[in-house]
Order: structure tokens, then C-alpha cells, then sequence
DNA sequence: CTCAATTTGTTCGTATGTATG
DNA sequence: ACATACATACGAACAAATTGA
């Protein structure tokens, strides 16, 4: 047994699925350009170590994906514009975490069995006497990309409830006054789509997801800002800054600068 | 067709994986508590909308895994000691970048067709006249954790080499003298595993895993330090400080503190 | 101890999907 | 396109272990 074959068997997904997933990441990581044309059936074949079919199955499942297209006697060939990834970058720092969320339009979901309170770990603070519970779903272009549960410190969102209910939380957070802050961060973990996710996301049920846990923590130690959000894996980029004057800075084209208008639906928290 | 089987659907994957995988997420999120008996085969069939087979075979796939026990007549449990993840805790800025990997012992490879200098994006400073390539695959406990593909400038290289080889690069780096560091940040995206890394890292071929490339940028404006690193998804975290000061920091338990020890096979740069 | 209820384990037949040559 | 083999998924029935009445 080659060691290709043994790799391919460490995974109980089928074959050509496996096939795919290699030859899309050469498209997105450019290996492949727009416009040229592949290898050749035959060629694939031997470097997969796989019939024909099945890396026909593969073609295919990237056409549908727009990615590829083929011409019978001519070749494969890469899409001239494959889709793009549009990547969402997430920040590691207060400032550029507010920029580029605080003109989205997030669409609020009903929630039948709202959490009382959110389960706080070490170093996130003590309960506030009451939360409210927000969940919504973030698009961009009609396409939905994260989902946000929220526990927000009843008091908190009496000041400008409807703001909270309106935009997103965090720069309505940072915009009050006579409210002081004096921690917050996040944490992330890829994780796996549980069903009600992958419905939300619209990806399959399993499929990577980057989960943070997003805590802010006021004077008196109280976490008054205690969000999970489920992100999309294909549409977020992170970047931090490790050293020196931020620069290499994410470029203006990614990021949801404009959102999508939204529609607002019933809330119960 | 209920709205769970056109979210199953959207997924090729074969129904008793993408069952196992909710699954081993309640686990691993502690909504099944170990030690805790779980729902009869006849519910979960109820639940997820599958045959009492399929159920099966996702069960027995977790009990290989270590995470499930069955008893006939009993019932299904959670494992008492369900084998935990190892986060690797990431850092997001220079000084706890460094200490958690301080210690390690990366066991280098062999490269066969190193490419001669990396390719630099905006923001990513100017080609170093010579590099040196390293690739290495991170240990903990005997299990590959990540694949660091580095570019490192010749003239930092020969600063110290064998120190380069005996040690992770950053750490040495950082304590070079003679050198400025003007800049250094880090990017992370999630991915799939392609048939080089699924092999190093004994993951499924389109695993996810968590792709960082990490620059260092010296004071003539020179990216001195290139990294690719590819880690496995399960074992990574990423903590960020956002606002005010570090606290809610990685419990001392997680990460690498302690690196296996390692041997060093063949090096060609 | 026996009985019945509960629960996992096994087997059949059938249909469809995956993979090879 | 075909023949073949194996994996996946279903529903249903039956067997075997455990529990408590």
C-alpha cells in the first residue's frame, strides 16, 4: 500500500471528496491561476493514485463550485474569475475589533429558550445581576457568515436598548457614557458545525467554524459584554500584531466595510 | 424532506460521520458530562433522523476513539477520562509568542527542493538578499502538532546556525544581538490539510488545521524571518487581549510548556 | 427465581453511492 | 458505458444482557 493510499485512509471521507478538497486549495492558494488549463485526466490519475471516475467526480464537484470548467478534447481549465474568498478579518486589538463591524446591520432571530445567564469561566469576571440574550445572524451580500449569541448585562442595554437592537453591540458598547471599562478579550478555537449552525452558515453540518468568545469585564469586575460567535471558517483572516508600528495592515477591499441592509425579526431575550 | 436531511444533504460526507462529529462535540464541549450515561440508540435515532445503524456506526467510531463505552442491556456512556486536547496556546504578542515555545525541540527535516527565497506580500518588507530554508515538524508527547516552514535570512543564520538548528528560530532570533527588529506580526487563516501535511501531522486529507505566517521585519525594512507554520485544528487556541490589562491569561496546564525531546534527522538548506 | 421492560448487539434484504479497471 | 466489488443507509426483526418488580 503506497503512502498516499495509507494518508487517503487515515480519512473515512470519500475519495473524491478528499481529491477535491486538495485541487480547490490549489485554486485559492493560487498555485493554480484564473484562465490556465490543468493537468491532463491522465495525469491527475497518477498523482492522485486514483481511477479516472473518480477524479472526474472531483471536476465536477469543483465546476458546480464554478471553480473549473471544462472543454471536451481541449482540457480543464481554472474559472477566469473564481469565486473569491472574502476574507473578514478579525482583529486582536480594541480599535481595529470596533472598525470595521460598527456599520453592520446584524438581522436579530427569535430565541425560544433563552440562556438565563452565560456560564463564566476564570478571568471572566463575575455575573451581572441580569442579562439579556441577543442572537443574530451577520451577512454580507445575502450570504451569512457568523452568528452571534450575546449575553448583555441588563443594565447595560436599558441605557440605549434600541441601539443594541439595531447595530451591533460592541461599538454601541464602547460608545456610552458613564460606563468604564477595564478588560476585554477573546478567545479562538476552530471547531465543527453542530446542525443548527450549519443551518444558519449554510455549510455542511461538521464543517470548520471559528468560535470566539468575546468577554468585557467593567470597573467593578462584572462581565457586562459575554458574546460566542460562530464564524464561517472560509471568510475570516486574522491578524495580529506582534512587534512595532502596525503596518502590513489588512487591505480596505476585504472586510465587511458596507453591510448588507437587514431585516430585523421578532426578538424575545 | 425535513429541514435536518437538507442540512445533512449539503454535506457529502457520509451521514454517520457528520453524526459522530455532533456527537463528539457534545463531548468535547462538556454538554455530556464524562462518566454520564447517554441517550438510548432508539432517541438518538428519534434525533438525528437516521437509522438505528447509522447511530451505530457513529458510536462505534467515538468508542474507537476512546470517548464512548457501551454496555448491552445498560446503555452508553461517556468515557471517564474522555482523552482531552492539548491547546496549544497561540500567541498574540512578541513576549508570549516566545515563551511557550522557548523550550521546544523542533525535529527538522529533510528538504528536497527548497525554494530559494519566499514570496513576500505588501506589508511584508523587502527579500534579504540570501535565505536558508528549514522545515521542522513541532512534537508534544510524540504526536505532530505542526509543519514550520521557514525562511530565514542567510546573514541572520549564520549569526548563530547551529542554534538555529538546535532550537526554535524566533527565540534565538530575539536574542541575537546586534539586530533591530522593527516589526514582526502574524496572520492566521483556517484551511485543509493537503496529502504532505495530512501525513506529517497523521490527520485526514482536508482536516482542518490553522495556517499562520509570521514576518519579521528588521530596521532596513528587510523581512529577516518568514514562516509558514501549519498546525493541526484540535490543538491550537488563540487568546487576545483586546483592552486593559492581561488577565483571563491560558491556564498554566495548557500548551507545550514542557517540549518532548526530539531527534534531529538530516538537514539541507 | 421468574418475568417483563429496557437497551445494546446482530442479521437480513434492499437500494444507492463510491471506486476500480 | 459496463461489470464488479465494497461502503453506506434504511427498516425491521430477533438475540442477548441488565435491571427492577
Amino acid at each position: 500500500m503506497s503512502k498516499l493510499a495509507r494518508t487517503y485512509d487515515r480519512s473515512r471521507v470519500p475519495l473524491y471528496l478528499q481529491v477535491a478538497s486538495v485541487m480547490r486549495r490549489r485554486i485559492e492558494a493560487g498555485h493554480w491561476q484564473p484562465g490556465q488549463k490543468i493537468s491532463t485526466l491522465e495525469e491527475l490519475e497518477r498523482e492522485f493514485e486514483v481511477a479516472r471516475v473518480t477524479v472526474r467526480q472531483a471536476i465536477e464537484l469543483l465546476r458546480e463550485e464554478g471553480l473549473l470548467h471544462c472543454q471536451q478534447g481541449r482540457g480543464t481549465f481554472i474559472a477566469d474569475d473564481p469565486p473569491r474568498r472574502r476574507w473578514l478579518t478579525l482583529a486582536t486589538d480594541w480599535a481595529s475589533l470596533l472598525e470595521p463591524i460598527k456599520d453592520n446591520v446584524p438581522r436579530l432571530m427569535k430565541v425560544d429558550d433563552p440562556p438565563p445567564a452565560p456560564e463564566l469561566g476564570p478571568g471572566e469576571g463575575r455575573p451581572a445581576p441580569d442579562y439579556i440574550f441577543l442572537r443574530s445572524v451577520q451577512f454580507k451580500e445575502d450570504e451569512p457568515y457568523a452568528i452571534v449569541n450575546l449575553h448583555l448585562a441588563r443594565e447595560v442595554y436599558d441605557k440605549a436598548p434600541q441601539d443594541f437592537l439595531d447595530h451591533p453591540a460592541l461599538p454601541v458598547l464602547a460608545s456610552l457614557g458613564g460606563l468604564r471599562i477595564k478588560h476585554a478579550h477573546q478567545t479562538l478555537v476552530i471547531g465543527g458545525a453542530d446542525p443548527e449552525a450549519a443551518d444558519l452558515l449554510r455549510i455542511g453540518i461538521g464543517a470548520p467554524t471559528a468560535e470566539c468568545r468575546c468577554v468585557v469585564i467593567d470597573e467593578h469586575d462584572v462581565a457586562i459584554y459575554v458574546a460566542d460567535i460562530t464564524y464561517r471558517s472560509d471568510c475570516v483572516k486574522l491578524h495580529m500584531n506582534l512587534f512595532g508600528s502596525a503596518r502590513g495592515k489588512p487591505r480596505t477591499s476585504s472586510g465587511p466595510r458596507k453591510a448588507a441592509a437587514g431585516e430585523v425579526s421578532t426578538l424575545r431575550a
